[in-house]
DNA sequence: TGTACATCAGTGAACGCGCGTTCACTGATGTAC
DNA sequence: TGTACATCAGTGAACGCGCGTTCACTGATGTAC
């Protein structure tokens, strides 16, 4: 034996959160059934209660690991960043570029986390409400240490952040729309490079209010 | 007998029109039964089959109305803005305070729109978001119509209709979260006046690119 | 190193339930004459 | 106006199916001595 008895059955979770992931590029969270997910994986239903208590379940274990991954791109843009002092437009190119590419790489990540944010059970959009809320107080304070933020109150950094995080949720969604469509996928990448230009067109101009 | 045929027929539709939007407040499209909706209307499940070919075909009926009565707000703001003309920042106060109450009135279409623009069935999904892209080509032609923009290429105009909306769809979507709780409602409204803004300022100082 | 026992990932049968859909039907409403 | 027939919204029984969950199980892996 080369494998361990603990091993193989993270290899069997394993199976079992990408199985969902695949179901779930088509169907939704509160559609699947515990019997599709253990079919995919090759296992018998019961099978499945080793791992999880339920799809629900299974379904916050895969917010946690999206959620890591998505940190895990934004950790690149802040380190892309770092060294030098590019202009804001780099950043702007910059940043889509990445999220772009990691769209891509792990579509079926997001395209879970844009279903289930609206349609999910309850807990499940909870978390992940939560977990964007911490991406934009993330970025509220990356943007507080960018040189020509001193006009701006917190509130308004926030309120920003808030605004720069909805067009990249919105952007997401239509890259993902767009997928195996090249000339789709060039324009959604366009446009939301010019919206995030404006807003940082409007963010240069703005003074917060006394 | 005071009722035809007919208008027997439209009420039972009407009431499966109006049992869906309540299921859905709480459940998605994909998880909703035919049998769930006959039994809160009250009649037999087979009878479903009078009005509707299934459930998706409810989906686009209520796909159809949700974006009726969006439109005649949408005419709304725009009637509002006739006669005198008030400044840029009257007019986000106004679009939003009109959105804003309509998101209250028509809460259960606003709910179904939001979730089942992600997740719902390929076909309502397609419309919803066909729906969407036609409110975003009417509100490129109104900002046309705007002094101060002619400095702005159509292309451009089209995409900072689509943040506009994508922020307003957002604004919708905050809303239906804080519905109930007086504090956090007030500040969805606060928030989406603060990012219409910043927007708008981006909009005043933006020059489309030769 | 060998043995005896414990653990536990995965099995397989069985359950009651809600599902969509079929079909033949009923009886009130509508229409033609 | 009265009669004979057509329409059709809603009924009710029946079907096969996939569902989540229970339970007792198997047999390979792990551990204690």
């Amino acid at each position: 034996m080369t494998e361990t008895r603990g091993e193989r059955k993270e290899r069997t979770r394993r199976a079992i959160l990408d199985a969902a992931l695949a179901l779930l590029e088509e169907s939704s969270l509160v559609a699947l059934s515990l019997r599709q997910v253990s079919k995919q994986v090759g296992i018998v239903p019961t099978g499945f209660y080793r791992h999880f208590d339920s799809i629900e379940d299974l379904g916050m274990a895969l917010v946690d690991e999206s959620f890591e991954s998505l940190r895990a791109m934004l950790r690149d843009v802040r380190q892309g960043r770092e060294g030098g002092a590019p202009g804001w437009m780099d950043i702007v190119d910059d940043s889509i570029g990445i999220l772009d590419e990691h769209v891509h790489r792990q579509r079926s990540h997001f395209a879970f986390i844009a279903r289930e944010r609206t349609a999910g059970p309850p807990l499940v959009r909870e978390a992940i409400r939560h977990e964007i809320e911490l991406c934009e107080r993330e970025l509220a304070t990356d943007l507080a240490r960018l040189p020509g933020t001193d006009r701006w109150s917190t509130e308004d950094l926030r309120v920003l952040s808030g605004l720069i995080v909805t067009a990249m949720v919105a952007f997401a969604e239509n890259t993902l729309h767009a997928v195996g469509r090249p000339g789709a996928e060039k324009l959604v990448v366009e446009n939301a490079r010019t919206q995030l230009r404006m807003v940082l067109v409007g963010a240069l101009n703005w003074t917060s209010r006394p």
